[in-house]
DNA sequence: CTGATATGATTGTTCGACAATCATATACCA
DNA sequence: TGGTATATGATTGTCGAACAATCATATCAG
């Protein structure tokens, strides 16, 4: 009854939030043997991990030398963002408004606002991925579902190496619910507009924030 | 200096070959034990190269009960086409017509003339793919690349299970002409449009194929 | 100080083992 | 006889150990 997830998979969501969430610093090596050792779990069973988080893009392998986490660069944010609006911006111009996914929208928006009066900038980030992916899912395709939630692990990888979360995220927390708004009003054209203009901002403000890095 | 592939990589890419080449079922059950004998590696590492051929859906894996190979429905047809469509055609429609992929759309069509002549219908369904992946490098996107690599394997997946390939691929060698024509021509809008057209027919051809099936 | 060599550590791959799970055949009972 | 429960066998999931190949670093010679 119980489906559960095999230990792979459970250890490479895992590793996944660890490298997202920053605990892991971009560039940092992972060693098999002593990862293993601190997971608990075998070299073999870790290197299916890596496998898996390296076709995802968050982990790089150096052959004969380990696997690394991922290095964001600026062309890879280039190409993240670039990919974003070709999949999110006609995802919304031909979504139906009352589709599964404008729920998942909603309930993003709603999360994040709240989380704003209490001030949890980490977890505003995550209802904001939640609400670009909801986006995505208003187009009913697994094959860009799942390939957006790997983009959106890999910019989750990129945001970690910025400071300063309140202007990743904050101003656009007003904007999706605006976005939001207009497609429930039926105006999904308008809203799509609405997405592409704020991408364009977001990776303006991103890549600067990115140069201020060196 | 040889930039040897691991031998993970290596035995990946044959099977991938013989998934693609229907030299395997869909349906078809892969034994691990059998599998690694009849490659002659370790179990460890077929286990690893299912990984990646599941990841890239070309393998499904049932938990407990092992690897199969993956069968192709008519929805993930349809999905299949709505993603190349979402790819392909604003990557032609914005292309700089002496970017380097045109030159590998041109090496495709002549190759695909050239085996028309002797009647390889398999060489002309590959030298086909590899005229619309060279229409996504138009786009310079690492990450749409890899992704439509992977969509074209799901599609020759698919292909392999119908017949008659001619049906299939012989009436697009001219049109894919025609398009790189255009687009040569300056002309990238007009033939985007095209392609638009050419993916529209394409898919309901092999829908009805697929629909003959049962 | 520079270059070649030796040493040590890490990865790539294999092998063998065992528990957990699944599929099938057998035995039992109504 | 027919259907259900149990026992059997095969396969997967995971582990641990082993060894060659490769890489990184320290040592030494000039």
């Amino acid at each position: 009854m119980s489906s559960e997830p095999s230990l792979t998979e459970e250890i490479a969501s895992q590793l996944r939030d660890q490298v997202t969430g920053g605990a892991l610093t971009p560039g940092q090596r992972l060693s098999e043997a002593r990862l293993a050792a601190d997971l608990d779990i075998s070299r073999n069973t870790l290197r299916e991990v890596f496998r898996l988080l390296t076709r995802e893009g968050l982990l790089r392998h150096e052959p004969n030398r380990g696997v690394f986490v991922a290095v964001p660069s600026m062309a890879s944010i280039l190409d993240i963002y670039r990919v974003r609006r070709l999949i999110e911006v006609p995802a919304l111009a031909q979504a139906w408004p009352r589709h599964e996914g404008a729920g998942r929208m909603r309930a993003a928006v709603v999360r994040a606002k709240n989380l704003r009066d209490i001030g949890d900038w980490r977890g505003i980030g995550s209802a904001n991925m939640e609400f670009h992916a909801a986006i995505v899912s208003l187009s009913d395709s697994p094959r860009l579902n799942a390939f957006f939630a790997q983009i959106i692990a890999e910019l989750r990888l990129a945001f970690g190496l910025l400071d300063s979360p309140e202007m990743l995220h904050a101003p656009y927390i007003d904007r999706n619910a605006q976005i939001l708004e207009r497609l429930e009003a039926g105006d999904a054209a308008t809203a799509s507009v609405m997405l592409d203009e704020y991408l364009g901002q977001s990776e303006r403000v991103v890549l600067q924030a990115f140069a201020r890095l060196g």
